[in-house]
DNA sequence: TGACATATACTCAGATTGAGCATTACATCC
DNA sequence: GGATGTAATGCTCAATCTGAGTATATGTCA
């Protein structure tokens, strides 16, 4: 069964070796302060394909791939995960499957013209995450048939609580997957294979929407500690439109001036000495990235209680 | 070339799907205050073998055998990164080779008796990386060396600077393959095929060094907003015993009350009321975890500046 | 008993954060 | 032309968190 080989004696050795590999992109824009993902299949799937040759890295040849197909750069791209659950696909009993997903993040959402790729609303598939305009009603009921399936099992109870952010602890926007991850365990979802709950958002094929919720659940996080909401943006853009997009990410209102002090004592961004030319209210100034020390916040980290002696 | 098929319009089409699948593990365990990898081929490669099924998904097969190899159970286990670069490996001209690699802790490092996979010292690869002595005397002559290659090349200056942080840029332990990149890229480790600068650490096998740079990268950075250096300990620990654990991890050495104020705060631990038994000095009280917070803590994240209305 | 050596407790100033208020600058309506 | 609406920008303040250091407690060992 196992082909003889170089290997140490402390091989890992689980298989034959032999698989069938699948690329997964999950591609996000924002616009009119809506967070969109590119979809296929009538919003149905994410993009993929096969995976061979002819790119020098998987990055390299996905990074073409999606200036082809949306016209514009990716600014921004990074792997997300890898699959090879057995169960996924059965008819390939041998060869199994290996699924290998990216994130990516795009300025612009092209329009979306005949024989293009269409863009759906990250909350039209997940519309409890979204909590800009307050809890959405949906909510109410999730909790309600979550806890029913918990009964009275004090670990499932738990996970609930910390997922939902009930007594007492408090929202996490970024614990979108595990959040998903409970209502597929659940069966409330229509990809678990059980009931359909209406009003739980758009299902996809096969595991794709827990691809997007780990996409969104990356993206989240890493908008705390590193600059990629700019990725999103235009050239030069005003300080509220900043806040917005990352408001449409997060799903959660941010308060305005911590936001703006935040960002400038970060120095991640300089006016370009224009003015938005909006309508209502006074006008704001324009601001672009400085993309020197942006590539140095890149790679900043957070902290330990270092000792310096 | 191209398989027909069910693809949608918008498929991602690079390659002709067939790949070989193989799995690397960085194995981590710290014992004596010294952080080590398990390796095989008289530490010249990290244990790795092919994959395929009798496992309902890769990180299940893994753990299994981990945990065979080993004789301890994988108390965290979190995919790295999957690479598949058609430069890796010349021999496989068609199917390319899908490299998925692997973090794992442990909490003991088995005896190591014959037959036995061996467990080498981080910074026996590293070692301009261990800092908790001070800065070792390689990191001039890396230094140097660096800035020979950079030349006037603006660009390449500053990720040094950042990278060693060089010129008020202080030092971030996160950055452990950054720095390696840089020394390979330079041409001054063995694996990039070109000089040979002693001192630089021992190389290993294909790009597995590399592979152990991402490891120790990723756990630097998630100790620090995670509790994951508690898979790394005993049962019942003191806390210092805790703080040298995260200290070999980082490389560096940390302020002593503001460690204990850190961890206490967080409730991740509670007193077992017993006392270490050791020789010198007052004797410390013994903790250990509090498997519920940690579960907790386990999800929670970073903040952004909401707005509670 | 006294010299170590480490544990544990406390203090304190400076920085960061969450929240809110005040003032400014336009557009538009009457 | 002045009132009104809307958003931008600036400022304040208390609470909390952090970095650094000092003081005291409790063992072992010579």
């Amino acid at each position: 069964m196992m082909p003889p080989g170089t290997w140490q004696r402390a091989d890992i050795r689980l298989a034959t070796g032999i698989a069938q590999a699948e690329l997964i992109a999950v591609l996000a824009a924002v616009t009119d302060e809506e967070p969109r993902v590119m979809t296929v299949a009538a919003g149905q799937a994410l993009p993929s394909g096969p995976f061979v040759s002819s790119h020098r890295s998987l990055q390299a040849g996905l990074r073409d791939w999606i200036e082809q197909q949306t016209g514009h750069p990716v600014g921004f791209l990074e792997q997300l995960y890898t699959f090879a659950d057995r169960d996924r696909d059965p008819e390939l009993a041998e060869a199994r499957r290996i699924s290998i997903s990216y994130l990516g993040l795009v300025r612009e959402q092209p329009a979306p013209g005949a024989d293009r790729p269409e863009w759906h609303g990250w909350y039209e598939y997940f519309p409890w995450e979204d909590r800009r305009a307050g809890v959405p009603p949906v909510v109410e009921r999730i909790v309600a048939e979550l806890a029913a399936w918990a009964g009275s099992k004090s670990g499932r109870r738990q996970r609930i609580d910390y997922a939902f952010g009930l007594n007492g602890q408090g929202w996490n926007e970024d614990l979108a997957l595990q959040r998903y991850e409970l209502l597929y365990e659940a069966g409330l979802v229509p990809e678990a294979g059980r009931r359909d709950l209406p009003g739980l958002g758009l299902p996809m094929r096969g595991d794709h929407r827990r691809i997007l919720a780990t996409g969104i659940a990356r993206l989240r996080a890493k908008i705390k500690y590193r600059p990629v909401a700019f990725e999103l943006m235009p050239e030069s853009f005003t300080l509220l439109r900043l806040q917005r997009t990352v408001e449409a990410l997060a799903g959660l209102r941010l308060h305005k001036s911590n936001f703006r002090r935040q960002i400038d004592q970060q120095e991640l961004i300089e006016e370009t000495g224009e003015m938005a030319a909006e309508t209502r209210g006074r006008p704001a100034m324009l601001y672009r990235y400085r993309a020197t020390v942006l590539e140095a916040r890149a790679l900043a980290g957070t902290r330990l209680p270092i000792s310096r002696n």
